[in-house]
DNA sequence: CATGAATGAGCATTCATTCAT
DNA sequence: CATGAATGAATGCTCATTCAT
């Protein structure tokens, strides 16, 4: 493994920490000593305890694209493909939902929302060149504006997942049936025509 | 007016409270000093800080269901009816934009989770029973599932509308265009035969 | 004794602390340690830990005041008393060495320097009184102004204290010159007539 | 210009960051960041931060000598001479109410003080030949101890700018008049005769 | 000599909660 | 039921100092 930024040690103890405790129960110097530095170390690199949350905001978008990107293959059919992105979506708002419910209230505490935006670009990009290749052959509803809509099914297919795993308690049987009703509801929204 | 309870005042105080300061920043002299009365009453009322939230919830759910109820015609069309929850459920959010991200992440917070189910019950039922009455007249697509479906598109609308409202500083006029997409989008979603 | 609010407490054990540690080593733990008190009490008569300055200063002065008016006799000779006021505002000075200094640096660190003035001057009084009724007496040279000259006097006799307490450290011979050595000085510039 | 050395950098920087913030809000990385070096060569010169105290204190006194004497002119009369030097040490006063305030407190905060009469000690010695030529001029009294009287002078002209500058918040013409009851005061105490 | 990133001990301050009245 | 003064545990952050380069 190659050499880590202190930055990035901060960064990652960071998610680790707030996964596991939560906002208000992280203290620094359980993120420091996760990171395995001092805690002035600390405030070298982030001038308060909340700063690091775009940061972690950051990591978790990407982490979201790393899981769609793998797991979407463009052979497969656009119906598959939608499949393919809410599970890629479902997974790590699974593995991450305490860390996601935070950078929603953690962007909103401090006044970085401004930075919402930029962070979700590329995966808003993403999105967006998803649906103008597949409406671009025909495969969806020519009516769908790309750009709104990639925001949209981010928007959607992310609340769904935390409707599930973050406030309804629900057993595997019903994540699944429910999971099923939002890729019906996605493929009627876009009008899809396999 | 009729009389307020102490329980009540503290619940109005708190929402405003938790609306301008952010749930770090909200102290209980704070809620007491609004709802005017002494630090040591708030404990009569509720165990802990914290222990609002779910009220808060309550509030917040309520006012989604007034305006919902207030707006939505019967007699409309359901593409009309559809618009009326749509704006409905952005002019709540709007409003108390803070709160409703609070409320996320403070359910969370605790373990207070297993309430929201509870919480939002009835706003899912009536959506559920919007979505009923809808495809018994042959209005939405059959393979509709009310209940399953009911839950996405409330938390569809509140999550495009805390998009806008939370994270994305979008104009007026992309406002209104981002609300069209949502709308065709959702009619498309349920198949919506006028 | 009577019953000492906590306001006084936390002053008393303040003056001491600083007395004994100086004002950087001085920990608000000390001084509520020594108070008897809690922790978050000091903050309730007391906004931060140099705040206390002020009502340091001002028992200070009472020190100065109620010494200076046990010491001085009004029989006396005007000569004799002036020895007296130098002889308590030297024993002040003495036995407070630290806190004295700390009050003059304490005073110009927060934007307090207003009230020095204020509290001095029921010691600025006091000289004042002194001297008109030296000059109506004929004891002291006409041209006195006794406001202005009574500053000058508090400000040199204390001036004189702290040079040979604080700064100086001479030998118990050279202190009892130099006090002699001063209040000639004060004779003549007082144009004392017993 | 010379070349100045780092150590004359740092006491200079010192000197302002100390004027402008106060010995509590002065920071090591505001010094060195006003001397243009690094934090680190900060202590190839000085063991702590403390410790450049009697290094401005040395300044200060230098500033006080070198006005002095620009001012004092030997060839007017002891009165106007002693003007001379109330005018000389009132002006660094002015210019530098805040450092020499300072200085007082830090010195006694270490174990400094020891220095304090040493780093005086030319100041002493000027105002000492003064008084001596004075006095075997038969200008001032006969009964004048020169060193002692030396102390008490500057004690007390420096004192008296501090009660001006530092603590009584006076207009200029208040500002004049104090002066002159000082001038006055001190002709009588050194038994001027012109 | 010079650097400046890294350190970590240290403390002021906050604020949820209690409890005597 | 209501009060609000008192509590004290808890922690974010600072900053003098060090040391590898």
């Amino acid at each position: 493994m190659v050499d880590i930024s202190k930055k990035e040690k901060i960064i990652n103890a960071a998610v680790q920490v707030f996964q596991e405790k939560g906002i208000e129960k992280t203290k620094v110097s359980d993120i420091v000593k996760l990171a395995g530095i001092a805690q002035g170390t600390f405030y070298l690199y982030f001038p308060s305890k909340l700063s690091v949350m775009p940061a972690i905001a950051e990591v978790m978008v990407k982490k979201f694209m790393v899981e769609v990107k793998n797991e979407v293959d463009e052979n497969d059919s656009i119906s598959t493909q939608l499949s393919q992105i809410v599970n890629a979506i479902f997974r790590v708002t699974k593995n991450y939902r305490e860390v996601l419910a935070l950078i929603y209230a953690g962007l909103s505490t401090d006044d970085n929302l401004k930075n919402w935006e930029m962070i979700y670009n590329a995966f808003y990009s993403w999105m967006s060149e998803f649906l103008i290749t597949a409406k671009s052959n025909g495969k969806i509803r020519g009516s769908v504006h790309p750009e709104r809509t990639s925001k949209l099914m981010i928007a959607f297919i992310e609340a769904a997942a935390e409707q599930i795993y973050l406030y309804d308690a629900v057993n595997e049987e019903e994540e699944r049936m429910q999971k099923s009703e939002l890729i019906v509801f996605l493929e009627h929204a876009l009008g899809i025509q396999n």
